[in-house]
DNA sequence: CGTTCACATGTCAGTAGTGACAGGTGGAAG
DNA sequence: CTTCCACCTGTCACTACTGACATGTGAACG
């Protein structure tokens, strides 16, 4: 089975079983997923996810379970595949995001003139009221409810647009995924 | 001069020009700057440092100032380098951060039982409280001043505390850049 | 019936980053 | 005077990621 050896954190590997724990998806499906809500937590491109579901074939973690048309292989994610997408999420701490280009710049900021770190900061300000808005516009969106999704779905958006460098689609895709588990609940 | 091709955004080029733009130093030097105050904010290893050193000088960003004992080569920015850490500090907009794990975990928090969903946001609001508790120090540890730089340095901490993954040691070395610019002023 | 386009898979060369290994030197402490 | 450690430079094999290129097919539209 397994030959393939994976470094000890790689996410890739995790967003695909993810992805594939909603339903079978060929390749191609899931790289619109990447293209799309994805995007902006965890891009991929073509070359990458096509090896990547080689790797976790050779692992046993998912299985080829259909073949279509023009050569579409339908990928399914196996016992083995979930039990380690449960893991990675339920029993593993998150790495501290590292590698910020914004607090790098912070550390030079004493190297810029006085109008050049006025307006770098005129610059933050400006994303930082754009953010509210959105989230003040998603606060509108959303009904209170009870169900647990919900209550743990606005929680994990609140910590999300919190602790992350923010933009206004990240705030778009948090909404939809809140939809979703509340549909799904 | 320069056969060196660059990809769009390297930072690494920019953070370690910006170090050298404090003064020249070895290889060495920088890189224990890369392992204590930097760390978190743009890590390094020996093999990238030394590498990226060579490609800088290859391109005429740096030069070899001094060579001293034990093989040293002292390094010091030239003003093509230091022109282009300006221009790269004043004129482009920081690219936003991608692929954050965190936020990919959310993307898939819907798998998670009530039990391990609640562990895991639990977990993340131990994080802020103590982050929380590091602003506060730091906001003791700061005397109201009116000069630009401190006044620009604040404002900057203050984006980047609320702005980014936190963790302690983040706003230990942002107290210390601040004293410092405090200090040159 | 032909053209076009979304569907669908892959390879390749190159950069960025990691961790381990290799090797050599000067100064200070015992 | 020897031994040890901090100093100092580098290579190598490997994984992660990117962008461009290559190739082929089924269905729908005119």
């Amino acid at each position: 089975m397994s030959t393939v050896k994976y470094a000890e954190v790689v996410s890739l590997k995790h967003a695909t079983l993810g992805l594939l724990s909603f339903g079978p998806a060929s390749g191609y499906d899931l790289l619109q997923t990447f293209g799309e809500s994805l995007a902006n937590v965890w891009p991929a491109t073509q070359s990458q996810l096509y090896g990547e579901l080689g790797k976790l074939a050779d692992a046993g973690l998912v299985t080829v379970a259909a073949e279509g048309p023009r050569g579409r292989k339908e990928y399914s994610i196996t016992d083995e595949g979930m039990a380690e997408l449960r893991h990675w999420l339920g029993e593993t701490k998150p790495a501290p995001t590292r590698r910020s280009e914004m607090l790098l710049r912070v550390f030079f900021l004493g190297l810029l003139t006085p109008e050049q770190a006025e307006a770098y900061l005129h610059d933050r300000a400006a994303a930082a009221t754009e953010m509210r808005a959105g989230m003040l516009e998603i606060d509108k969106q959303l009904e209170p409810q009870d169900g647990d999704l919900v209550v743990y779905g606005r929680l994990a958006l609140e910590w999300a647009l919190r602790y992350s460098v923010m933009q206004r689609e990240w705030a778009d895709w948090a909404v939809e995924e809140l939809r979703r588990a509340r549909k799904e609940e």
